[in-house]
DNA sequence: AATCCATACAACCGCGTGTAG
DNA sequence: TCTACACGCGGTTGTATGGAT
């Protein structure tokens, strides 16, 4: 036996939404919002939509501030190096939520969507990120293959079993840090670069509107980042590759020091 | 002009997980 | 403690659009 869906699929649209449909939803929201019960939403609302496509719908392109359109280089930059730091780990905020890396992502990108964020990777961004990985990576990992000579696939395949038994052997001895060079000042701010964020140990900059942050006397990295509403949110991390970070073009304290001369 | 193909975006599906009763 | 249900996520598919042939 299957497992039971979720509406009556006969009597449900499906496709595209139609411009009175968006209307007929944002109204409900507006006056209604979703009762804590997006099932039974569609019917009251009106909608011969399932519950889930609505809530698909709402969160993805109705709500408030998304954005929609291009992504900036920056935006680029930020998926790439936040893919390489967390992988498809699930990273572990203050005490309550477990994120998911399309979540998590999206988080450092005011207006974009976990949704938007993963189609743009999948149809944009992963080539670009596996080409620039793999010329690199096929060096050391896969000897026995030239660029120029080995199929694409074989060749990406090779550096993914390198980087799945890298994961495998990281988790296995239950290391989830990694650390950063020496530390800055305690109680220094970082300042011209976004947001102003509290440091009392180590740091290294994402973004202009994301930091990681390693306390004093602590083993746990947090992320701090502006959130939509403009105030200063942090993660808790599982835990951080410093390395693919200055890999990707991201500075370390030395260097951000030189660009930030407010520093401490 | 017609057809094919690649790309981008929107939407769907199935499953894991949390939670209320 | 158990179970049913709803939510949220990752993976995948569908469709529109534009460029190449």
């Amino acid at each position: 036996m299957g497992r039971a869906p979720c509406c009556d699929k006969a009597n449900v649209k499906r496709g595209p939404w139609s411009p009175e449909e968006d209307e007929t939803l944002k109204n409900y929201l507006k006056k209604h919002g979703t009762g804590g019960n997006w099932i039974t939403l569609p019917q009251k609302a009106g909608l011969k939509r399932c519950g889930k496509s609505c809530r698909l719908r709402w969160l993805n392109y109705l709500r408030p501030h998304i954005k929609h359109g291009g992504f900036t280089e920056e935006e680029d930059q930020v998926i790439c190096t936040l893919y390489s730091t967390i992988g498809s780990r699930q990273v572990h905020s203050f005490f309550v939520y477990i994120l998911s890396k399309w979540s998590l992502i999206a988080a450092q990108l005011p207006g974009r969507t976990d949704n938007d964020v993963k189609n743009h990777w999948n149809t944009k961004l992963k080539k670009k990120f596996l080409v620039a990985n793999t010329n690199s990576t096929v060096k050391t990992v896969c000897p026995q293959f030239t660029t120029s000579t080995t199929p694409q696939s074989q060749v990406e395949d090779c550096v993914f079993d390198h980087e799945h038994s890298a994961e495998s052997h990281v988790l296995g001895s239950e290391q989830t840090h990694i650390l950063v060079p020496s530390p800055l000042p305690l109680g220094s701010h970082v300042s011209g670069l976004g947001s102003s964020v509290p440091l009392s140990s180590e740091v290294s900059v994402l973004s202009n509107s994301t930091s990681l942050v390693k306390q004093e006397n602590e083993t746990q990295w947090f992320s701090y980042h502006d959130n939509i509403e403009g105030e200063n949110e942090a993660l808790l991390l599982d835990f951080v590759y410093e390395d693919l970070l200055l890999s990707n073009g991201f500075v370390s304290q030395e260097k951000s020091s030189e660009i930030a001369p407010s520093f401490g």
